[in-house]
DNA sequence: TTGAAAGCGCTAACAA
DNA sequence: TTGTTAGCGCTTTCAA
């Protein structure tokens, strides 16, 4: 059976409540009083309850994070390594992380309201943010501590980290013009997402900045994954007037457009440019490595972390509304190097 | 504030135990004062309050999940999917899943010990086994609860579910020879994780089956990234006879040949056969696409985790050790088709 | 410096 | 069929 204050307090002769202050760390507890209580619990193996705490506290020390999946096969390793980063971060600070698996919907929302409702953490995050987005909506209603990665399009006031899309695209564009290229598709992401909003305004800022038009037939959607990125990459290369170079507004889409170039015999870096977004671990050992716009995946999950745990502590975050930079990583496939 | 069974006991004008026991759904409340209670509780967005549930029932409806991750980068697609399983399952049974991310080592045990001692979880999912696994040691001297995806080499009885790896590689080093090839090389997985043994084992029998010699230069050991699979391909193709074939331990690896391969100019699946293991989504959409050795990972994800429900629930799953066969996936990497 | 007592929200044994 | 009581393990007043 597990050890609890009451085994202590029997075995060093004092009350629970001693045992719970020389254990908490208060200092209204005489020294040697202290000691044996805590050799006491070190030698008997104490742990502390943390449900009991929880009850008691009104603070569970955990935070939740529901995963928007994509179906069975969901495997971007995007979410792998922002999970990978929020769940150092949590650590460090001593929370636990529950986390659920939900594609968005109904069921999603359900998660939510079920997570607020039975208090079993004390702050959510949110990723991938999408157009009036339901998520944060219920939130702030509610009242919930909060954080997301990404911004919003609603008129709510709430703490987020976002990557300047706009700004990676647009000198992603702007590389792309500079090499020469005058045809150049983009493969935007689902038009809920917020970010592919800022993503296509920066690819169209920058065709509109040098004077080349913005076509329709070069500009197309895909789902994110790597199977959208070859169907859609298949298509634009079969068109009339095919593009000399081809944007993804994620690296899976980008890898996806490799091989579909590679499966017509181009060669990608050469006869084809192709860029992507979110430089994943697996962008840097393609054939050819990929250029792309890098955000820095692992250091958002910690960052989005601290902010909510900062949040859940009352200690009010530095800073409320955090806007990182991307950079553009060239390597090979986007050919000029 | 939240709602509370006091707060709907008041309401309706009866006592806390008969709405407990109205909403738990016992028999012996009368029929008229039970539509009353739900009707309250419905109208007063009544959510029973987990954590005081948890305390009172000693049971947390929580399985734990201590994902091995390899530093910040990490993002093997492999556990996004095995996550979603797990989630997705947890879900149906409407248990949370409470995630840990740790780098195998001092660290990971803590959190194994953390996650027993503090009894927030009431169970827990281990996955990828290694030899004199120390996780798996101490939950079986703690009598906890759990099920792991990978036998183990400890005389240890415990409830599991893997993959024929044996087999697996058996039957993909088959069909390279049955192609003609006579240099088939391996990267194999680091030697502390289980089924390392298992794949290797199948590739050697296969090997000596057919009479040909197992080379020590053909058989090396990557760390299950596409940057090993890139390096140790790399270093295979630059042998004085370079292999005609090579088979990793996992896909990640062997998207890495695949990388490495065509950087030297060759054309996978008619210079170079590679085939990979897991079949991750990835792998489909490659190009060419990868001849793998499928193993069902959501479904494991799944299983494992219904395991440990009914493991928790005290009904004696179906079976204790399930062994699923794995099923080569033939594509163009391997040519031959 | 210490302890008694109350109570977080819930369930369950027992009594009425 | 319903209510009273106790208590899960802990923290935190308040009083001594």
């Amino acid at each position: 059976m597990a050890v609890t204050l009451k085994d202590i307090a029997r075995r060093v002769g004092v009350s629970i409540t001693t045992v719970s202050r020389a254990l908490g760390g208060y200092d209204d507890v005489a020294e040697g009083t202290r000691q044996r209580i805590l050799q006491a619990a070190r030698e008997m193996g104490y742990r502390p309850h943390t449900i009991a705490q929880s009850l008691r506290r009104q603070r569970t020390n955990t935070v939740g994070f529901i995963i928007p999946t994509a179906g069975p096969r969901f495997s971007d390793p995007y979410f792998t390594e922002i999970l990978t980063g929020i769940g150092n971060e949590a650590a460090e600070h001593e929370f636990d992380l529950l986390v659920s698996t939900r594609a968005p919907g109904a069921q999603e929302q359900e998660a939510y309201e079920r997570m607020v409702g039975s208090r079993r953490v004390d702050g959510l995050l949110v990723i991938r943010t999408r157009c009036r987005d339901e998520r944060i909506t219920y939130l702030v209603e509610q009242g919930f501590p909060f954080v997301a990665f990404g911004r919003s399009d609603l008129d709510l006031d709430f703490p987020y980290v976002d990557v300047d899309g706009t700004k990676g695209l647009d000198e992603a564009t702007q590389y792309l013009i500079d090499l020469g290229h005058q045809r150049i598709a983009y493969i935007s992401a689902p038009p809920n997402l917020m970010f592919a909003h800022y993503r296509l305004a920066g690819y169209k800022r920058a065709l509109e900045r040098n004077g080349l038009p913005v076509q329709e037939e070069l500009i197309t959607t895909g789902r994110l994954t790597q199977e959208d990125g070859y169907r859609e990459g298949s298509r634009l290369l079969t068109l009339e007037h095919p593009p000399t170079a081809i944007i993804a507004a994620n690296d899976l889409m980008a890898l996806g457009v490799i091989s579909a170039a590679q499966e017509r015999g181009l060669a990608v870096g050469r006869d084809l440019a192709v860029i992507g977004f979110d430089d994943i671990p697996l962008a840097e050992h393609s054939h050819p490595p990929l250029t792309t716009v890098h955000q820095p995946i692992y250091e958002i999950g910690k960052m989005i972390c601290r902010m909510l745990i900062q949040l859940i502590k009352n200690e009010e975050p530095v800073q409320r509304r955090v806007m990182l930079e991307p950079a553009l990583v060239i390597r090979e496939s986007s050919g000029g190097c």
